[in-house]
DNA sequence: TATTTTATATCGTGC
DNA sequence: GCACGATGTAAAATA
């Protein structure tokens, strides 16, 4: 039986494929650190010169290279990519292709540092809060937060360029497009609003449109004032009880 | 002296703490692979439950948890973040906070598999080609991509209502806007490009506007053409002699 | 599969 | 620091 987690320092080139092998084959996420050059083509296309950096294959096929700065990973492949490897004159090469869009990444291993898998289980899924399809369940909940006597309708609706937040009607009768966002409020959220509103116009007299969100770019409330529409503050309301992720189970 | 890599399998709650202490202090990218709890609460709130996951903490205060599917971390938090850690009861907590906006990530250690760290040397930058800026150049080097006699003017012009890619003039000398789009367009681009041409069309009478883009999907086609722009078919350019992220020297 | 939109988006640039 | 827009955006929801 294999262990859970298993790892080598500064591995010879036959035992990095060996790890690399055995973690693939049992649908480990496999981790090495390593100095490497990277080619990328796909999409856009990318050289990186040769450095230490951290490499991750997830086993559902992603594949990330992290140098030592920032979030986000230098190169990498999305979920769904196959991973293949080789060793010729001792050196050790990953490839990660990706069919659609096709896509081709290559590392290309000058010293491991230390190769290793860890056989992860995990049946948990995040539980969030506060994000905008919450400001929409709460608005529905408690209108009044928009004003008094908005009627919500319509969630998601789909006109015909594009889909409404909240499509709902004012006291006086009035169509309200609600456009809504978690953050501040930029110059995009605003001409997103502008053409449901311009939309809707065309079938329909005196359409409406609020920003929603819990505030505005100095940019973006000098447009939503020169195109007539309309801003509520309103946060994203963090719930005592989270929306859980589905719980997977023994039974599922 | 440290060694570039170190890396403990099965540690025990002090084990980890010492190499977590290590590695903060020199700098290194500390991985661990845990079963771990984790609480989130900053622009939103998260939980995560009791699970296995893969967790880098980058010299920078980038801090990723990894579970073992998808691309992105299940949860995290950017550069600039402070980590700290703690050892109460046998138990190990890692906290990491951000100053503005305030967000906080605590992670539990519930059974460690593994501690690391890495002394990563990287001196190389990605050298990436095929983006939107190397569009815009090729547009200046080639005015005719987009038709006969078109005179670019300005790049990242700035007009009351945002930033306009590339300004100039037809022929005719109308004023022309163009919206740049490295892949397929969508509605967004749209919107965006009509904004400017909204926003010039004030004050310049027939402004027109052309969306620059390898394709469009069907709702952005239906868009343009109900607004009266139009659509130029051109490709990211992907260079031979690749735009060279800055290299550091040791004379830097 | 294609389209649309959100995101704890992150990141870079300019003011 | 804010504003604005690009990103090999990724991921989710929907048709």
């Amino acid at each position: 039986m294999m262990s859970k987690v298993e790892a080598k320092t500064n591995p010879a080139p036959e035992e990095v494929v060996e790890i690399i092998s055995r973690g693939l084959a049992s649908e480990a996420i496999l981790t090495l650190f390593a100095r490497c050059r990277v080619h990328y083509d796909g999409r856009a296309k990318s050289e990186l010169g040769p450095g230490d950096r951290v490499i991750i294959i997830k086993p559902d096929g992603s594949f990330l290279i992290h140098q030592k700065n920032k979030r986000e990973p230098v190169n990498w492949q999305p979920p769904g990519s196959m991973v293949s490897f080789s060793l010729e004159d001792g050196v050790v090469r990953l490839r990660s292709v990706r069919r659609k869009p096709k896509e081709i990444l290559e590392v290309e291993l000058i010293e491991t540092y230390l190769a290793s898998y860890f056989l992860a289980e995990d049946y948990e899924e995040l539980a969030l809060t506060g994000s905008e399809a919450e400001m929409a369940e709460l608005i529905f909940e408690n209108p009044r937060l928009i004003e008094d006597g908005f009627k919500p309708l319509f969630r998601e609706k789909p006109i015909r360029h594009g889909i409404v937040d909240i499509l709902g009607r004012d006291r006086d009768g009035n169509l309200v497009v609600l456009e809504l966002k978690r953050r501040r409020a930029d110059l995009h959220a605003v001409s997103q609003l502008k053409r449901y509103v311009d939309t809707l116009s065309e079938e329909h007299g005196n359409v409406r449109g609020i920003l929603v969100a819990p505030s505005l770019t100095s940019g973006a409330r000098k447009l939503l004032e020169a195109e007539g529409l309309e801003f509520k503050k309103v946060k994203p309301p963090k719930r005592e009880e989270k929306k859980r992720g589905r719980q997977k189970t023994l039974f599922d």
